[in-house]
DNA sequence: TAAATGACAGATATTGAAATCTGTCATTCT
DNA sequence: AGAATGACAGATTTCAATATCTGTCATTTA
């Protein structure tokens, strides 16, 4: 039936229809196995365990995630309008796939959680597209801040309620579009300000 | 043995024991009644349900982490100073909670987590709190903003990282004091820039 | 008579035996 | 040979029988 060679990317895609069917805690490597008509045993020629397909299934949908904003980047305009698009475009399709099928989301949450390294590194990659346009904005004087780098942590903490997965709940509040508005204001505010690149101004007290 | 009579805060007080001891999930209202020597039955002449009386030793717990920040707000230093102390007061109390018990504090999170309105309470709560210094620091000239309302919901949102429970593992990372640095850095500028008083400038498309 | 009890019904949780799963590897297939 | 298989051991999960819990209320206690 199946004449194609197995490939790493053929599991993965059966990896995701079988997670979309049975959510993660019911998903089986036997159960990958059987959608692709192969023994279990064979799945561990491609991947050394059963949550390293996890991993790899959570990457590819990480990716899917990070990809389309490249497209932000690439565009011409100022600083200050990417930055918002570029939010806008990562909101969105967050909230495109949580209303579309919360299970799924939830599934790929739980995914992601456990999964290592993986969402670090997505999130060092976002930051790092935030700071690009960060740093075109204080080259052509639309934005001014010290270092684009810890400007773009910090926005990027800024908005966890907006993108963070756990926050997901809240998305669909009704007054959730004010309340980014009325916290992006805030952020273009702190962003013109020209701020000094040295951190700390005021330490807290350390002990407990 | 036991000759006090038996009141709301006894309890209360004992309900926090057993969830101390037995977590959230295991505790029972026959554990409370153990605890306090009397009949199971007895509990419900004072609360009409087991999660009323969850929702009862939540409240109370949070209302232990709201209490102390009012202090901050009497002092007579500048608004962006007791700005600074309120959000370490309420950074630090929380940290060391978590620091001292993790597994009491998820306990009270979980409590918390479904206890209805009263998380929202807390938290309309600690945003007035806020809405008071900014209000305070535009009068006093030390800080510049449209709608001190509006400023103090989105300062709280901003730094919700550093404050939200789902985060508390976020807490004990190396960076995580250079990281909130660098994200008050970005707040103060936007506090002090006179933003106007009009929340949108420029809406995302409404469409999925 | 106001407060507390404890037996009860229906709902929820625990438990441990049986079933299934993960990961390995000697063997089979092409 | 290189790829796939499937039986296997130990770990994990399922499931149904059993026990416990929640919330009520007629009765007891002080």
């Amino acid at each position: 039936m199946t004449e194609a060679v197995l490939t790493a990317e053929r599991i993965l895609d059966a990896a995701e229809q079988v997670l979309r069917r049975y959510g993660p805690a019911k998903t089986t490597v036997v159960d990958v196995a059987r959608a692709l008509g192969v023994s279990h045993g064979t799945i561990y020629r491609h991947f050394p365990s059963k949550s390293a397909l996890r991993e790899a299934v959570a990457a590819r949908w990480l990716h899917r995630v990070s990809e389309p904003l490249q497209a932000v980047i690439a565009d011409s305009a100022p600083a200050p309008q990417r930055l918002r698009r570029w939010f806008d475009t990562l909101m969105g399709v967050k909230r495109r796939k949580v209303l579309e099928d919360p299970e799924l989301f939830a599934t790929y949450h739980a995914l992601v959680e456990d999964a290592g390294t993986v969402i670090q590194d997505h999130i060092d990659d976002l930051v790092s597209q935030l700071a690009a346009i960060i740093a075109d904005g204080v080259a052509e004087g639309t934005l001014s801040v010290g270092d684009p780098q810890q400007a773009a942590r910090a926005v990027f903490q800024a908005t966890v309620r907006f993108h963070h997965p756990v926050h997901a709940g809240d998305w669909q509040r009704p007054g959730i579009e004010d309340d980014f508005d009325a916290l992006w204001q805030l952020i273009m505010a702190g962003l013109t300000t020209g701020a000094p690149t040295v951190a700390s101004q005021h330490r807290p007290p350390k002990g407990g």
